[in-house]
DNA sequence: GCCAACGTTGGC
DNA sequence: GCCAACGTTGGC
């Protein structure tokens, strides 16, 4: 099984939308390289650590998990859609998401402040300086951190 | 609001 | 294929 981190601005799409939805899909992703790791990494039963970016302060607010793998973005071919490129097409999508679910949610949430004291996140993508990928990997030790430091126990997950 | 870092675009 | 200009991200 692999990790993830996801990020979401609170006020496109808070962790409590997800919550309420049930599932979602993650659209509207722009960029090459998390376009890649959606559409060839990501499978189903990845865990997801869902990041409020934009915010104050920013953090990881629950864990999500991947629930149906790579397919067209059809916000991409819909031209009312903020996210409409006209260079993806039906036949030849440039786009690709996943769908996930909300897992658990952490009982504290993970400020990135504390992320960065933290000697065991030490070389996580995140905290990277001038990192701005809204899909990236995370590593199962630093997973498992994040988890702990939001009180939760994600050995049982 | 600032600005560093990075990605994309398009002329050449 | 280079690179300057521009746009976006996102922490601070």
């Amino acid at each position: 099984m692999a990790f993830w981190l996801m990020k979401s601005e609170p006020h496109v799409y808070p962790w409590e939308q997800l919550v309420e939805d049930g599932e979602t899909h993650w659209d509207g992703v722009r960029n090459y390289q998390a376009r890649n790791i959606m559409r060839d990494d990501m499978k189903i039963g990845d865990l997801v650590l869902f990041y409020h970016s934009n915010c104050k302060p920013p953090h990881v607010a629950g864990i999500a998990r991947v629930c149906r793998e790579a397919y067209p973005d059809f916000t991409a071919l819909d031209p009312e859609s903020n996210y409409f490129d006209p260079k993806s097409s039906l036949e030849n999508p440039r786009w690709m998401i996943v769908d996930i679910e909300p897992v658990k949610q952490l009982y504290e949430i993970v400020a990135l402040t504390d992320m960065r004291e933290n000697a065991m996140l030490e070389g996580m993508p995140l905290l990277q300086r001038g990192q701005r990928l809204s899909v990236q990997p995370v590593s199962s030790d630093h997973f498992h951190t994040v988890c702990g430091m939001g009180g939760l126990d994600s050995s049982s997950l």
